[in-house]
DNA sequence: AGTATTCTGTAGATATTATTACAGTACGAT
DNA sequence: ATCGTACTGTAATAATATCTACAGAATACT
């Protein structure tokens, strides 16, 4: 069986064959995701503003046998789509928005987000969580040339959590004074996306080799630490710029930071932080 | 007119008081977000093997007068839900992921992207990206406790495509220095959501008062900076977490990066960024 | 302008679907 | 065990949807 094409990619792709009262039914179908496409034709007919047996006509040019065998088509296409955790954008951004790299980018994302939830591991998850909620346990955080940005964020949540956590300068130069201290009650969190960071992956090993965990964040890919990580999460990085989107890795930060918050009754510790802030911003302040 | 509930929630509110055979129905209809819903009668019957009149009975105890009924709010239901940029994740994660964080995490960054994106004005993004991209112009980037860290992430690439970038220091004790250097061919980039900080809103007036202009991204209720941004966006935050979640401004950043590089042609300048980078690695690697 | 061609809708035939009435079945209570 | 109640499906009927045939309208081409 071959892959059926998308209805919708064959509506775009027909678009110049069709005549001025099927362009007004398409219309009609592309400006609601198809959705209208579900109703009785009768119903579809009087929405399009076009008579029944174009309808028929145009599920016959799309290569359909009739008006039911292209709804069945449009009912698969949907609920394949409702089955994905974010769905795509396209037809949201109405107007002058469709191209707009906004449009473009929001699906992209979206499509990252659902692929990385979909290989997610609930309980890799969970089981992390915990690691990272042992207070028996130091943290160390480690990011790449772009990666530093979300350590830093994970690492900025971590420490008002808990304590025991420190963030590696990203110079390799100050490393091994940190290096030091890692042994088998430490877990590195390092994150490397593509291009991978030989440095990182040379730590990496050390790390290891004293007995420390490793939780790695990486790219769909998968960055050659993968071999020394206890815990390993891979996120689709993927979009319509020069640059790779982080933001699959982010929720997933953000996801952990929610969980090890809650699992370590973090209330007092957060408590006396405010005080500590409140104290210095009068003391700042005029 | 009152609001219509939603079919999904009418039927796990009713899900007591159902039968046998409709429970079976519910199931595969639940299983499928209601999309099997859209099938006709008879379909619907045999891949939830109940008979037809199951179905009619099942329709009428949620209140509706017959089948067809019921298949017009479902289509609402479905139409309303493919409008929305991101759908929610809810039906995604089966089995025993309902009630994870993952899962209630998707569905709430789901609706801030969504939200953000659709006050989002497009024009007025274009019209950021344009004074970004203006080489004439030096940028500065400041974030708060917490959004430095997104501050840094917009830096990080910011930097790499254009020159005359800079970060502020977190610590206002420095910023005096660089406060010196902005006037009216400055723009200050600020991050700043709840919990707004004084300092932040401080060095902004003295900024605006120097001729330079501010982009500022903030929460959806808006930092008090707003007063004096040239241009502001607002995303939507809240999570079930401690935290505040800033995807949604990572989003537009992202998106702000990709739009900013296609405009500033920064091939070159990256390429020789990259030859850098290759030499000190090999300078770094044995 | 006239003709050929293509497009579009009307109306009725056909097929399918939704509904109803009723009967059988399962199950719990007395 | 028997009765009663509630559940479920079968089968016939009513309603509706889909499709076909055909004819009028629009358009393009001499």
């Amino acid at each position: 069986m071959g892959k059926k094409p998308l209805v919708k990619d064959q509506i775009r792709e027909k678009q110049d064959e069709l005549t001025a009262a099927e362009r007004r039914l398409t219309a009609t179908l592309l400006d609601d995701s198809l959705v209208a496409g579900l109703q009785s034709i009768t119903k579809l007919a009087e929405s399009a503003e076009v008579s029944t047996p174009t309808i028929i006509r145009l599920a016959r040019k799309l290569g359909y046998q009739g008006f039911p065998d292209l709804q069945d088509a449009i009912r698969e296409e949907i609920a394949a789509q409702m089955k994905e955790p974010l769905a795509k954008l396209e037809t949201a951004e109405l107007s002058a928005g469709k191209d707009h790299i906004i449009s473009r980018f929001a699906e992209a994302v979206s499509r990252n987000i659902n692929r990385s939830l979909e290989r997610l591991d609930l309980e890799e998850f969970d089981k992390a969580a915990a690691l990272l909620s042992d207070l028996n346990r130091r943290l160390y955080l480690l990011g790449g040339r772009i990666t530093r940005s979300n350590a830093h964020y994970f690492f900025n949540h971590l420490q008002i959590i808990r304590p025991g956590v420190t963030q590696l300068d990203f110079s390799p130069s100050v490393w091994p004074q940190s290096l030091l201290d890692m042994d088998e009650n430490s877990t590195l969190i390092v994150f490397d996306i593509r291009r991978y960071e030989k440095e990182l992956e040379r730590l990496a090993k050390l790390v290891v080799d004293q007995g420390a965990n490793i939780v790695l964040f990486t790219d769909q890919w998968g960055s050659p630490i993968e071999r020394y990580a206890t815990f390993c999460f891979r996120s689709m990085v993927e979009v319509p710029s020069s640059w790779d989107s982080t933001l699959a890795i982010n929720f997933l930060i953000e996801a952990l930071v929610a969980e090890i918050q809650s699992r370590s009754d973090s209330a007092d510790r957060i408590a006396a932080l405010e005080d500590m802030i409140g104290e210095s911003r009068i003391f700042r302040s005029n």
